[in-house]
DNA sequence: CTCCTATTGATAATGGTTATCATTACCAAA
DNA sequence: TTTGGTAATGATAACCATTATCAATAGGAG
């Protein structure tokens, strides 16, 4: 870093744990970041994150937070989506408070996202079934899975000339 | 085109009312990139399929492969997938022969990606409860999903010490 | 066969992400 | 508290898949 100080970070917590569990440490600008995703239920992009955290610090890279997002999603604290508009999308996954899986519905027209979990629980029951019927067929040990549905919103909908 | 010459098209059959149908028009690289496509049962990215053309003829420049494959995922006959790889791949959806629905299992390790289609009919059954669902409560059109599994293959699966 | 224009090929440009490297900060040990 | 080894950082260049540009060509209706 070429001419700024961060103040010592004497942080302590869930966090720091979680850091120092996985063996990394737990430093100011990953904290600023964390910061960021905690307080925000959006699906950020990288640049997003960096704009944020640079109104607070701008002393943080745009590499920084590169380099700490995917290590957050390696963690498994933040989970990254491409909803495809051409940038990486970050948010919370999990916390002090739990996990909170979700999947995602995805307007093809406008990009607006909508974070659903109410069915959750009868897609998980299938979804271990078909797990369970894959594994066994093609020898494979299943750790996560994506799914996601793509249409149009209400509004969207409406335009429909 | 500078310095090419391609023979005269006079394609006819499936193909070309596919591309009528839709107002287009069936050139000749077109069909060299739906040749490529039909013949290979592999996820191709766009310079694998250019490649290939190329060998046939080397006049069919790049950009010309990148625009027919995304026409032909706007017509609905290729499928697009993003396997983690940081480069599109794309493969036969729909032909003469009728549609070959089918969902991914990819290889977290290795990167092998496996078709799978034996266990459609259990999920296309959650599917569709579950999108009934979702249209109703978000007011939502839904038209397609995207369902991935991610974990180790059998050989990656044996590699771990 | 003619004409209009969709399509094409070569190539430059774009833009999100990653690599590089000198500098700095975390933290365990003294 | 001081020190030292090393992980982490910031600025910036590089990467590279994909897109935009534009003059030239080819498809196909009439
Ligand atoms: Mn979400
Ligand atoms: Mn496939
Ligand atoms: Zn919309
Ligand atoms: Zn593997």
């Amino acid at each position: 870093m070429q001419g700024h100080f961060y103040r010592r970070n004497r942080g302590s917590g869930w966090w720091q744990g979680q850091f120092k569990g996985c063996g990394y440490r737990f430093t100011f600008p990953r904290r600023l970041i964390l910061d960021v995703l905690s307080s925000s239920s959006m699906h950020l992009s990288a640049e997003d994150v960096y704009l944020e955290v640079h109104k607070k610090y701008p002393g943080v890279g745009l590499a920084t937070v590169y380099r700490t997002l995917e290590l957050l999603v390696q963690m498994g604290v933040v989970s990254k989506s491409d909803f495809g508009d051409g940038r990486a999308r970050y948010e919370m996954n999990k916390g002090p408070e739990g996990q909170r899986h979700h999947h995602h519905l995805v307007c093809s027209n406008c990009g607006l996202v909508i974070d659903y979990a109410d069915f959750i629980d009868e897609e998980a029951k299938l979804l271990k079934k078909v797990e369970r019927g894959l594994s066994e067929k093609y020898k494979f040990e299943i750790n996560s899975h994506l799914m996601q549905f793509y249409g149009l919103c209400e509004k969207c909908k409406g335009k429909k000339d």
